[in-house]
DNA sequence: GACTAGAACTGGCTCAAGCCAGTTTAGTGG
DNA sequence: CCACTAAACTGGCTTGAGCCAGTTCTAGTC
C-alpha cells in the first residue's frame, strides 16, 4: 500500500497524480504527447469526462498544454527573460546602446520588438497618483502604453504614467520613439535623473483581457510590477505598471543593504 | 447587440462573464454568496454541470471561493504582507527588536509565528550550489526549514541553505532559536555581515504539496523567491528559497540605481 | 511524385441524471 | 430557553451519451 488514504482519492485525482508523476520522472518528457482522453478513460475504466477532468488539473497547474484536435503535450519550459535591477543603469544604457529589454531578449537569440500603442492624456488612477504624490486636483498625466514582444510573441505590457507637468512639451507626451538613450535619457534632460526605483511586486491569475492580449496559456499566472522612478532629489517622476507572463519572465534584483 | 461574436461564446463562458461583471460592479460584493449551481442552471436554462463549469472558471481566476455545503462566495481581498528590501537592514533589526516578518505582520494587527521545523545537513541542490559558489565536491550545507504564519494561517515557507564550512559549530547548524538579532546577527559574528542581496523572483502555480502545506486556495499562484545573502567581501554565504502565497504576500523593493 | 478528399483521430463543450458529503435551518422535545 | 435531530439545502464528483471543430494520416487521383 503506497498511502493510507490513497484509495480514497477520487479517480480524476488518481489519474492526474499518476500523470504528474510520470511527467516528473521523465516517462513523458517536455513536448511529448500524453495519451488521449479516450485512451486514459479506457485505461482507468472511467468515463471520458473523468479523464478530461484529470487533464484539466494538470493544465491548471501549468504542466501541460492542450492543442485542439492534436493532443495534450507536456509543456516546454523556455528559459525566463530575467529583468534585472540594472535595467535602469546609465552605463549599461550607454554601453550597449540597447534598451535593457532588447539586450536581454537578444542575449537569448530571440528577436525583440517594442510597440508603443498609445499615448494619451488621462487622470491617474488612485494607486498611481499615490505613488506620484499627486494632489486630488491635479491628476493629469501622460499615459504611454508599451507592448513587448519576443519573436513576435507578446511577453509583457507596460503602462507608464508621467505627470503632465513634467511631460508637457517634450517627446514624452508626443512621440512613440524616444530617441537616443530612450525614456530615461529624456527624463534626465528634464531635470529628473533616475536615482532610485521602487518596485512593488505581486502575482495573480490574468484577467480575461490579459489572457487574450498577452496570449497567456492556461495555468500560467502573471507578475504585476508597480514601478516608480525616483530622481536624485527623492521626487517620483514616473510610474509604470508592468504585467508579465510568468512563464516567460522572471525578475532578478541585486541590491545593497541600506541602513 | 453588445458584441459581434457575443452569441457565439459557449453558455459556460456567458455565465462566467456575467458573474464576473456583477462581481466587478458590486452586485456581488466581497464575501457575498453567489446563486447556487442549481439556481444558475435554472436561470440560464442549462444543465447544472454547465453552471458548475462557469463557477470553476471564476475559481481558477481567484475571484471566488467555494465552501462545500455552504455556497460560493466572492473572495475577500485581504491586504498583502509587503516584504521589503529593508528586511535585512541592521538598524531596523536593532530598533524594532522584531524580525522583519514579525514587524510586518504585527503592523497589520495580526499575530505572527515562525516555526523552524527542521535543521538537517544535506547536499545543496544545483541552483543553490551555483549561487553559493560551491564546488562539485563540497556541497555540504545546513538546511533550515522555516514556516511563517499569520494568525495561525500559513503564509510562506523558507528553506535556507548555509555552507557547512560556515555554519559548523554555530547555532546556525544546531538551534531553532537564533537568539538576539536573529539569523543575520549570527552571520555577522561569523565574519559575514550582510552587505548585498540578490533576489530572483518568479511566479507559478503551486505544486500539490504546496497546496496542502500552505493551504493555497484555488486560483492563487505562488511567488518563488530565490534569495542570496552576500557579505561585504562579495561572498555569498546563504541562500534561501521562499515560497509565498501570492494572495497574501507581495514584495516591495526600494533600491538605488547603480552604475 | 504532388495534390487532394475524406476517414479517423484529437480535444471542447454540453446534457441529464445520480450519489455523496458537507452546512444550514427549521422543527421538536426536554 | 436550550439542545438536539432531521430535512432541505449546498458543492464535489462521476457516469455515459452526444455533437462540434480542429488536426493528422491515408488512400486515391491526377
Amino acid at each position: 500500500m503506497t498511502s493510507d488514504q490513497g484509495e480514497r482519492r477520487p479517480p480524476s485525482r488518481r489519474i492526474a497524480d499518476d500523470l504528474r508523476d510520470q511527467i516528473a520522472d521523465g516517462t513523458y518528457p517536455p513536448g511529448k504527447k500524453l495519451p488521449s482522453e479516450r485512451a486514459l478513460a479506457a485505461q482507468y475504466g472511467t468515463a471520458r469526462n473523468t479523464a478530461a477532468e484529470a487533464i484539466d488539473m494538470l493544465r491548471r497547474e501549468g504542466l501541460v498544454v492542450a492543442k485542439h484536435g492534436a493532443g495534450v503535450f507536456v509543456r516546454q519550459h523556455r528559459p525566463l527573460l530575467r529583468l534585472g535591477s540594472n535595467r535602469y543603469s546609465r552605463t549599461l544604457r550607454e554601453s550597449t546602446g540597447l534598451s535593457p529589454y532588447r539586450a536581454e531578449v537578444t542575449k537569448q537569440g530571440r528577436t525583440a520588438r517594442v510597440d508603443c500603442t498609445s499615448i494619451t492624456r488621462v487622470d491617474a488612477p488612485d494607486d498611481v497618483a499615490d505613488r506620484l504624490g499627486l494632489s486630488r486636483e491635479d491628476r493629469s498625466v501622460t499615459r504611454r502604453e508599451n507592448w513587448y514582444y519576443a519573436d513576435d510573441e507578446p511577453v509583457q505590457v507596460g503602462i507608464t504614467y508621467i505627470p503632465f507637468s513634467i511631460s508637457e512639451g517634450s517627446l514624452l507626451a508626443t512621440s512613440a520613439n524616444m530617441g537616443k538613450g530612450s525614456l530615461y535619457a529624456r527624463f534626465e534632460e528634464l531635470g529628473h535623473p533616475i536615482a532610485r526605483i521602487r518596485e512593488e511586486i505581486s502575482a495573480r491569475m490574468p484577467t480575461p483581457e490579459e489572457v487574450s492580449g498577452l496570449a497567456v496559456p492556461d495555468g500560467v499566472p502573471v507578475l504585476d510590477v508597480l514601478h516608480t522612478g525616483i530622481d536624485d532629489q527623492g521626487r517620483p517622476f514616473e510610474v509604470t505598471r508592468f504585467v508579465l507572463r510568468a512563464d516567460l519572465n522572471g525578475l532578478d534584483y541585486n541590491m545593497p543593504i541600506e541602513d
